[in-house]
DNA sequence: CATGAATGAGTGTTCATTCAT
DNA sequence: AATGAATGAACACTCATTCAT
């Protein structure tokens, strides 16, 4: 197709162009900048296309030739950019994690109003950049495929977990500070206070993609930030019989 | 059950006869029981062991081979009792979910004392009945596996979920009648009170079984009443300045 | 069941009848006379199922299991009389072809009248006696296993076909000799004229059990007949222009 | 295709171009036209080797290994052009028997002569096109198989049986109009002039294959001919004393 | 004798991976 | 760079055979 483009704009080609564009055949007919861009495209497509397919059949009971299909691309081509399935399935994890946490740091450190307004921002700016994207398939398929690798969850867990921890961690230890927060156990009250977040996500990719009684996010979420903040308030200082913010 | 008709209709025997016969038919008796007993605890102990496995590797990634010598047997054994590797699966599901659902109803209802101390109750409960039993390793299997068994998926959904949800939500009504919680979106809160509950034991069985610093359930349920309670008390009501129990 | 029967008869039992019966026991309950019939009748049984199944699905189609049930009996059973499928295949044959061709020989020797009404009444006997008897099915199941039991087919063959066409030359040289039948190629048109009586069995157990246009045996063998009579006839000594007899 | 539409667009090449051109690339077309070949000679290659297995051994008793091994290629690579073990069957059957009746239908249409002498071509005829070939062992399968796959056996029935048997009826019903046949019973005629062409080749795969006596197809069909064409004679026309041509 | 639970070798089928083009 | 035909190891499932009872 490419090489038909090229040569209808030539109609009077002569022997050196010929000469040419034969060297170029024998390079296995080298590709063009249209292939080119698409080239450098490529494994964001299959990524993209095998992390929907493992999130929804798993690892294992995934197919190459389904990724490669969704991605348009015959299953050959997948190994062009990896090596192997496991290469693919960590490709896939590696790609995910990789941007949203950053932004969040940078939240925390800039923030300058109370710790309930920085908790609620972090918790409100979770959903659109997280959980209502394809990204949010990633913690279900950490968890379903963690034991299978290791080394993996390990990696995912020291990138994704321990970093989302530090940010609330932060968070509270400048609530606990100011006396905004009351005292409480620092380690497992961020684990309780990112249960549901999680949870929302792999509900979404799991038993919610099945029976979903319609999930209202941002009402959950606003319950979600109710009770935590009611529960943090510190009722020393915070006025009573007001909704804390 | 020859024998039992025979003896049955010889109710004149003595014991020294008795003894001749127990000695003579021993062989013939005392270990058909022992198949029997064998037989019949097969099925449980082929789940149990998939139960294992299917937690630990996922549907697609579990190998009957595994499964039947772990519980002991060939893999020709496993096809007496299962008709395929699906059936096996469901069978794994359905046993697991049966039994412990009931007593949480009892205790909801015919619990005398106050909904906090009967929330911190069920919570209290809920670990040695099925955080800390390999009955834990049923949410992670369904939400790894729910988008490839859809209506075993809503099985579950009506058969655990709705009810677990039922529990909460009768606790959550009482306490709001009595005035001791404030009033609050019901079915969310549900939803954010059980999700601590559920990613624990997601948790366990996932990154927690890799990646695990040592997690310590009993503080994390102290602090997840905690947030709780704390989150659900009513400001009205409730003596200030005092941690809800 | 037989214990109890036993039993119910001598309601004031005392000890020695029960070290009788004991030791009777101690024989894995010996088989009384009831049984004993049965037993000797099972080896017939199991052929006569396992013929019926060996016809219709093959050898290799068929399952022990199968068998066994058709026969009422449990699979362990059929090995109390077969050492394997292959031994018990071999009994259906020998036990299907034993009988039948003796007769046929004492017919030819004994016939008094003209070739052609021995020929005639040997093909219109070969109906009632083999053609419409579960005996039909073997042609059809030894040209389908032939070659995966070759020394059985040879066996057959020598058993069988030889003999049967001995019966067919044995009437051919008669009718030859006294120049009732026009000379012709022996071998062949023994061949020739036991071909339509095979198909017709091998069509019965094969496509006539599918596709079957009703097939009218009797009609089917009068033309058979006919046509082999008058293409017998010798012209020189048959009365022209009249049906052979 | 790339290719093409590049000369197609340059017609002003002049022949050493070509030369050029058909230098640099002939390592890269014409080795796909190798493969293109092998490609679609495949499913022939694998229905050719199992037709000789399934007539040999049975389907049930037939190997996928042994099919693709004899077709020189991997078990896998049957499973490209064939969904399953039946497909294949299925497909062994419906390739046998495309060509071969259109010819008969030919024949019988264009011939002038008498009706003998056309039955005597068809009988002729059918031995090298048929009897001779591969395809004779299609009768022997198709019985064998015929209650295991009975739909089958229905389409084969309905496209050979039946056309085959309208061969012969047109034949017949010319040679009675004539008066050159004696008027006898048409369909069961039919039948039994058939059985000896069927049983040759089913014989050729059973039995004959075994304990073959070295079998005269010649002589056999010369005989089956003569039997025949002697008992349609019709005694009111035909030339006494003479054999009937 | 009779049973049927247990076995494990064998086979159909799938699918990640390779490689010639 | 891309294809897709080919491979073969792996796995679900079957079934002839055994054996404890």
């Amino acid at each position: 197709m490419t090489i038909i483009g090229l040569d209808e704009s030539n109609r009077s080609l002569i022997l050196t162009d010929w000469l040419v564009i034969n060297l170029c055949l024998m390079n296995l007919i080298s590709q063009p900048h249209i292939r080119q861009r698409r080239k450098e495209a490529r494994p964001a497509e299959l990524t993209a296309a095998a992390l929907e397919l493992f999130v929804e059949k798993g690892f294992a009971g995934t197919r190459l030739d389904d990724v490669a299909s969704r991605a348009g691309v015959s299953k050959g081509t997948l190994y062009l950019y990896f090596d192997s399935k496991e290469a693919l399935f960590k490709a896939v994890i590696q790609e995910g994690i990789v941007p949203v946490l950053e932004e969040g740091s940078d939240l925390v450190d800039g923030h300058k109003g109370s710790a309930s307004q920085l908790l609620r921002l972090m918790v409100e700016e979770w959903w659109p950049r997280i959980g209502d994207t394809h990204l949010a398939g990633l913690p279900k398929l950490m968890m379903s495929e963690a034991r299978n690798f290791p080394e993996l969850a390990i990696y995912y867990h020291d990138t994704v977990i321990v970093r989302g921890k530090n940010l609330i961690r932060a968070i509270l230890k400048r609530g606990m500070v100011s006396g905004e927060f009351r005292p409480v156990d620092m380690e497992t009250t961020i684990d309780v206070i990112l249960a549901p977040l999680l949870m929302q996500a792999i509900w979404r990719y799991s038993l919610g993609a099945c029976c979903g009684t319609r999930h209202d996010a941002k009402r959950y979420q606003r319950t979600h930030l109710d009770l935590v903040l009611y529960g943090l308030a510190n009722p020393d200082q915070a006025p009573k019989g007001k909704t804390p913010k």
